[in-house]
This record gives C-alpha cells, sequence and structure tokens, in this order.
RNA sequence: GGGGCCGUGGCGCAGUUGGUUAGCGCGCUUUCCUGUCAAGAAAGAGGUCGCGGGUUCGAGUCCCGUCGGCCCCGCCA
C-alpha cells in the first residue's frame, strides 16, 4: 500500500490508508487511545485500542487503518484534519525514541536558547521551529524571483578570497596551502565587477565575518542575498530596485506564509507606498528633536537611534521600514559612490526595520581614475584588488546594488528576539553545534 | 573589547529580612478511565541548590574566586 500523507485524509474518508510519521502526541483513555501522527504535511488522529498505549512521542511508526469522518459534535476546527480520523488496525513501531528531554507537545517550545540549539536536531521537528525556516525559505526563494523579474542572473561567488575588500579586522584567515586566504565576508568586489560582463547580476551566498561581537543581531556564517546592476543614473535608482525586492518578498511571505505568520501572532511589517527615505543627518536630527539625544555629529546610527528612527517611520509614515542616506564618506569602504553636491557624504544607503539593519545598498565609483585614487587614500593596494580594477579599466558603466541579510529578514518578519533562533545551525564566536568554550576543555 | 544580569530535579520556573524534611508546572513511572485533541483523575520516582573557598551556631539565600549562560554597548547584514 503506497503511503498516504497525514493531510490528504481529509479526501479518503472510507479509505483504507497507510500513514507513516512521528508520533506526536498520545492520549490514552484506557480502553480508547488516540494518537496524533505527524508527517511532513501536518498531523492526523490516529484512533484505537490499547495496542496505541505503547507508544511514545516522537516513535516513528507505521500505521494502517480506515479513514473515518468524524461525528459533527468530535470534529476538531483548530486541526487541518479535525473533520477525520484514522482507525488504526495495523501498528509498526520503525524506530523507537529515547525519552525526550522536554516537552516537544506545547504550541510554543518552552526551552530556552542553549537547550534550542544544544538540541537543534530534535527541536526542528516542532511545528513553531519549523515555520521559521519556512518563512526563510519563502524570503530567500522569492528575493530570486524577485531578481530574475527584472532580469538579473544569478552568479555563484567565491568564498575564498586573497584580501580583504571592506577592512581587515572581521575576516576568517584560512590556510591555503602554503598561502594566507580569507573567507569572503562580502561578494562585493565580485558582484560589481561582474557589471561589467552582464550588467545585472544576484548572488545567495554565505558570507563570513569574524566580529567578536556577540548580540542577538550578528553572527559570523549569515546568507547574503546580494544584487548590483549598471548602467543607473542615480543612486536612487539602486534604493528603488531594494525596494521593490523587500516589497516582493514581503508579499510573498504574506501570500504564502499566512499560517507561519499567525502561528507568531504577528503579520509582516508594514510598508508605506514609498518607503520613506531621509539622510543620516536629517534623521539625527529628527531624533534630536523627539529624544534630545544629540547624535547629530556621529558616522552612524546607534542601536539606540535605529530604533528611534523606526518608531518615527511607524508613527508618522506608516511604514516600518526606512531608508537611512548619505552616510559620511569616510566611514565607508573605498568603492562607495561620494554625493556630487556634498562629497563629504555619500550616495549609499541602509534599510532599517523594526529597530534593526536589514540591507545596506548604494552607488558604487564606476570611474576608473577615481577608483584608484580612493583606493590608494583608503589604504587598499592596488595589488590586491586586480582583478576588480580591470573590470573598471576596460569600461564600465555607472552601478550600484545592495546586500540584504537573509537571517535578519526572518527575525524581524517573525519578531524573534535572537538571530539564532532563525538560523537552524548558527554559528557564532562561542559555538559551532558545540559550545566551543565546553569542548575547549 | 567594555558594562549589566543570571546559574535550583530531564525542561521551564518560585524560593520572603540566612533558620527545622528545598517547592510549582510540564515531562517520567504505576494505576483508573471508550471520545480526547496541551485529555482527565490518583499515587510515585527524581534535585542538596554550577564549582571552590569564606562569613555564621546555621547559607539555595551574604562575601570572594572560578566556570558556564543571557542581555546591552562598540561594529555590522
Amino acid at each position: 500500500m503506497t503511503r498516504t500523507l497525514a493531510t490528504e485524509t481529509v479526501a479518503k474518508i472510507g479509505e483504507q490508508v497507510l500513514i507513516k510519521g512521528w508520533v506526536n502526541a498520545r492520549r490514552d483513555h484506557g480502553k480508547i487511545v488516540f494518537v496524533d501522527i505527524r508527517d511532513r504535511s501536518g498531523v492526523v488522529q490516529v484512533v484505537g485500542k490499547t495496542d496505541l498505549g505503547d507508544l511514545r512521542p516522537e516513535d516513528v511508526v507505521y500505521i494502517t487503518g480506515l479513514v473515518k469522518k468524524r461525528p459533527d459534535n468530535l470534529v476538531n476546527p483548530e486541526l487541518a484534519t479535525g473533520t477525520v480520523e484514522v482507525a488504526a488496525e495495523k501498528v509498526e513501531v520503525v524506530s523507537k525514541a529515547e525519552e525526550l528531554p522536554f516537552d516537544m507537545g506545547q504550541e510554543t517550545l518552552e526551552v530556552e536558547l542553549p537547550t534550542l540549539l544544544d538540541y537543534r536536531a530534535l527541536t526542528l521537528r516542532h511545528p513553531k521551529v519549523q515555520a521559521i525556516f519556512k518563512v526563510q525559505e519563502v524570503v530567500i526563494d522569492s528575493f530570486r524571483k524577485a531578481m530574475q523579474a527584472k532580469d538579473f542572473m544569478e552568479f555563484q561567488a567565491p568564498s575564498i578570497i586573497s584580501s580583504a575588500p571592506e577592512g581587515g579586522a572581521e575576516i576568517f584567515e584560512v590556510k591555503y596551502f602554503d598561502h594566507k586566504t580569507y573567507l569572503a565576508q562580502s561578494p562585493q568586489l565580485y558582484k560589481s565587477l561582474l557589471v561589467g560582463d552582464f550588467e545585472r547580476v544576484f548572488s545567495v551566498n554565505k558570507v563570513f565575518r569574524a566580529e567578536p561581537s556577540v548580540t542577538t543581531r550578528h553572527l559570523t556564517e549569515v546568507v547574503s542575498l546580494d544584487a548590483e546592476f549598471g548602467f543607473i543614473d542615480s543612486w536612487v535608482e539602486v534604493k528603488d530596485m531594494a525596494e521593490y525586492a523587500i516589497k516582493f518578498i514581503l508579499a510573498e511571505v504574506e501570500k504564502k506564509c499566512a499560517q507561519e505568520l499567525a502561528m507568531f501572532g504577528i503579520s509582516v511589517p508594514k510598508v508605506a507606498d514609498e518607503i520613506p527615505h531621509l539622510k543620516l543627518r536629517e534623521a539625527q536630527e529628527i531624533i534630536f528633536q523627539r529624544t534630545g539625544r544629540d547624535c547629530r555629529q556621529e558616522k552612524d546610527l546607534a542601536p539606540e537611534d535605529e530604533r528611534e528612527i523606526c518608531k518615527w517611520s511607524l508613527e508618522e509614515k506608516g511604514s516600518d521600514l526606512v531608508f537611512v542616506t548619505h552616510y559620511p564618506t569616510r566611514a565607508r569602504p573605498f568603492y562607495t559612490y561620494p554625493d556630487d553636491k556634498d562629497p563629504e557624504f555619500n550616495q549609499g544607503f541602509d534599510l532599517l526595520g523594526r529597530g534593526v539593519e536589514w540591507l545596506t545598498g548604494g552607488r558604487r565609483i564606476h570611474d576608473y581614475q577615481t577608483l584608484l585614487a580612493h583606493a590608494k587614500e583608503w589604504g587598499v593596494s592596488p595589488e590586491n584588488i586586480q582583478i576588480y580594477l580591470q573590470a573598471f579599466k576596460y569600461g564600465m558603466p555607472p552601478l550600484g546594488g545592495f546586500a540584504f541579510g537573509a537571517e535578519r529578514i526572518t527575525m524581524l518578519t517573525l519578531g524573534l528576539g535572537n538571530i539564532r533562533e532563525a538560523t537552524m545551525f548558527p554559528r557564532d564566536m562561542e559555538r559551532v553545534d558545540v559550545r566551543l568554550s565546553t569542548i575547549q576543555k
């Protein structure tokens, strides 16, 4: 007999089926026993005699039985398969589970972060935990679809690089035969140079940052959603493309993940018809006006300021998302394009949402001589970025691009408190599946 | 790298101004129960309070050290 998935039972009333899955819960009434069986489609109730009484949570079972329509008074409206149940005839335990370290039967898995991650193979079975990664899948998939719809070509960026394009402190060194190489902290230089070859490119890949920071929003290994394109008239076009992408992504999440969002009791971030954008100095002025906190000379917004400007955006503009543009030129990498009117500030931007950065982007310098001059001024040796410079030496259109953090979009869309929850196997300074401080002893 | 907080049975927590046998919920074991869907009921097992030292007649409860964890800041996606 071929397997029937849990949710397929509703269409098979009166039929004999074979259900394969995990025991989600067992309710033993003595002469009658109920067992919820979970598979990738969902959960269905199996009803039977005492032979179901020995089943324990997470046992893998094959159950043959008859699908029965439940009487009206026994329908469970909370369950997608609540109108039916499977009357067990044969029960086979394929794999017996040991006693669980915590209760998996709760609607919300009530464990602390270390427990959640220490038992990752197990906690990933919980429906609400799975919902996080369903959302993440849609985020990444819809980024691809958004860029493809705009004629961008996906490419594979290298992870092993020979020099650090954006400063050196936060980069992992890699032993590479007899040479010193690094893990890429961004596909930046590659996506930019590829604009000289393909005009419009994007990539979905891991980037690595050796920043010694342990916060709720930093990881050492993250999924970067990158895009870059040429023949732009101004940085505004780059911002608009990023805006298009995130609107597309959030609309897809809203459409495809209604159930998942409901589990977290949250809706996708509110986006205004046009996402508000303001210069860093304007943002700082607003913060000063609203809070009296004077950060007007700072080169960036502190986390507290980011939260405040997001609050402002939601209250005044009805948007959870807000662009902050024109950061001090010296505070950004050598390739960012200084503003024509005010070269102290550049044509770059961040997208903030629900208090945290989602994206960084901007226009890049396309003129070869200017780029060379900037590289030198920034202390970047031209020999180290030869492959990059080559693209600009032989004709490069005006260009720009942006990069989203996939885990951050997931985290903030669902309102999670820690980015590690939005990562299946998070890497940070103190954890690589196991806690490093524990195994070093 | 700087600062704050925390560490009590498998999990999540409570333990008043230090004072007799350390509590609760979930889970676990046994029993009862034919309609539950976080099933219910009854009984039971399981901790000496991260570790080391100190103060005290007496410490989970105060002090020092140590190990571990969480959060905030710097930096960023």
